[in-house]
RNA sequence: GGAGGGUUGGCCGAGUGGUUGAAGGCACCGGUCUUGAAAACCGGCAGGGCCGCAAGGCUCUCGUGAGUUCGAAUCUCACACCCUCCGCCA
């Protein structure tokens, strides 16, 4: 959410800020509804105000035994007057409230103008894509050549957008997984969490905007429970409605779990193979900071994010995304492409976020600043990694032309020392 | 599934329908004392909203929502959550 402040203080520069990333805030109706607040929230705190004076008068009257009926009739002859008054500021405050919280973020200026993903910024390159002495395969023939990547099975069981894995590539799965967790934990300084998979709808929207992307969550049925979409949504909210101690911040968490997406609206979209399943697994990483270190934090955490992608030696590159691409509740966003020889392409594989106190506001996350006044905290996260894409980018990048996968140096203490997973004899790729 | 207990400020915890936003304690901040620290003592210290340049003022908030009342943390009802015991299950 954005703050009231900023809108009611220079509502043309917010507007403009918006406008940026294409979205038209409504100015007419933000000031009709702040006029009436304000004209019905006056009105009511007076009577509210006439209301205390009052009572505490009867209550003097009445411990000195005196009389107290004028006091009384004064009093119940305000009641009407108030309730309907405090019954209109309360439809008013829901509604203003309604509408704030389907304004997006205002882009940071050093974000970069556009409409969409072609107008992102490239800030930096890591690694140089490999050339192969033969056609590479896309990750869906190299894992059935391996006789690990079973997508027949999963329609099955779930129908489309799942996957099963089996052998070397599910134990692949389960490497990457550890050894995310590892980095960041030991080499990072990020405390481990494990949490619940699905959260209320409160949390939902204090991370994003329930109303605006609920059709982008699967919903328990007959229960207000999502499941998470990123363990973004349980971690970040371990600070709503909480004032947090200065000197705890920056607070930060790596948190393994699975992801589940409806993938609503993008029908058609990178239907093949497994960039863009129902269920994938991801190593979140949160950090809730101090507002003059967030910018820092951010950049930390794209690093250690990165890391990951040099340690097993999977070329990226970095992209600054512009006003058009970004999030609805960032002010800031990188996002990380690997290098996909099947794709000959780079695609996509974390995105790291400032959201800066658009959360925090949302959630009621609050530290005590040097003055000794509440202030909403800022909060910082991104995917340290997106385990399925970087099983993808294994298979692909490791792929070898006997069908075998060589495992990334970095990766093979977490297989047991295996370095190649052999192609699976009589396997034949899928046309 | 059955029975009972609970939800109060950053934390613990008291609370009679009436000047209670709320005793007391802890934590925290400032001060006195001390070579320094600790202890002791003194003082400060909830959050949200609104008005104000500020100082400050007004208002709301004792799980949530409704109700009774001139007045509700306190009484009534509904709901949520937590805990304990029994049963069942991993």
């Amino acid at each position: 959410m954005l703050d009231i402040q900023l809108l009611r203080k220079d509502l043309p520069a917010a507007i403009a800020g918006l406008k940026r990333r294409g979205f038209a805030f409504d100015e007419a109706a933000f000031l009709k509804l702040e006029g009436e607040r304000k004209s019905v929230q006056s009105r009511t705190e007076e009577l509210q105000g006439k209301k205390n004076t009052l009572s505490k008068q009867i209550g003097m009257l009445k411990g000195k035994g005196e009389d107290a009926s004028v006091a009384m009739a004064e009093s119940t002859a305000i009641t009407d007057e108030l309730k309907a008054n405090e019954t209109k500021l309360a439809e008013i405050q829901e509604k203003q409230s309604a509408f704030l919280r389907v304004v997006p973020n205002i882009p940071r200026a050093d974000v970069p103008d556009g409409k969409s993903e072609h107008d992102n910024v490239e800030v930096r390159r890591w690694g140089t894509p490999r050339k192969f002495d033969f056609k590479p395969k896309d990750h869906v023939d190299v894992g059935a050549g391996l006789g690990g990547l079973d997508f027949d099975t999963a329609s099955k069981l779930a129908g489309a957008r799942f996957s099963v894995l089996k052998g070397g590539v599910a134990r692949l799965h389960r490497a990457l997984a550890q050894f995310m967790l590892d980095v960041q934990t030991r080499e990072h300084g990020y405390t481990e969490v494990y949490v619940p998979y699905m959260v209320t709808g409160e949390c939902a929207d204090g991370v994003s905007s329930l109303a605006k992307f609920k059709e982008d969550l699967f919903k328990i049925e007959g229960r207000d429970l999502y499941l998470i979409p990123t363990s973004e949504y349980p971690v970040t909210n371990f600070v709503r409605d909480t004032i947090v101690d200065a000197k705890d911040l920056p607070m930060k968490f790596a948190c393994h779990s699975p992801c589940f997406r409806s993938e609503a609206g993008s029908y058609g979209k990178d239907t093949r193979g497994m960039i863009r399943q129902h269920q994938f697994d991801k190593v979140e990483l949160v950090q809730i900071a101090h507002p003059d270190k967030s910018t820092e934090a951010h950049e930390e955490l794209t690093r250690n994010a990165e890391a990951i992608l040099q340690k097993l030696e999977l070329p990226y590159r970095t992209m600054l995304l512009c006003t058009g691409d970004i999030g609805f509740s960032s002010a800031r966003t990188y996002d990380l492409e690997v290098w996909l020889p099947g794709q000959d392409a780079y695609r996509e594989i974390s995105s790291c976020s400032n959201f800066e106190g658009f959360q925090a506001r949302r959630m009621q996350a609050r530290f005590k600043n040097e003055k000794g006044k509440t202030e909403p905290v800022h909060t910082i996260n991104g995917s340290g990694l997106a385990i399925g894409r970087t099983l993808v980018a294994v298979l692909e990048n490791g792929q070898n032309a006997d069908g075998s996968v060589t495992i990334p140096a970095a990766l093979v203490p977490y297989m047991d020392g295996v370095t190649v997973i052999p192609a699976k004899a009589g396997i034949q790729p899928s046309k």
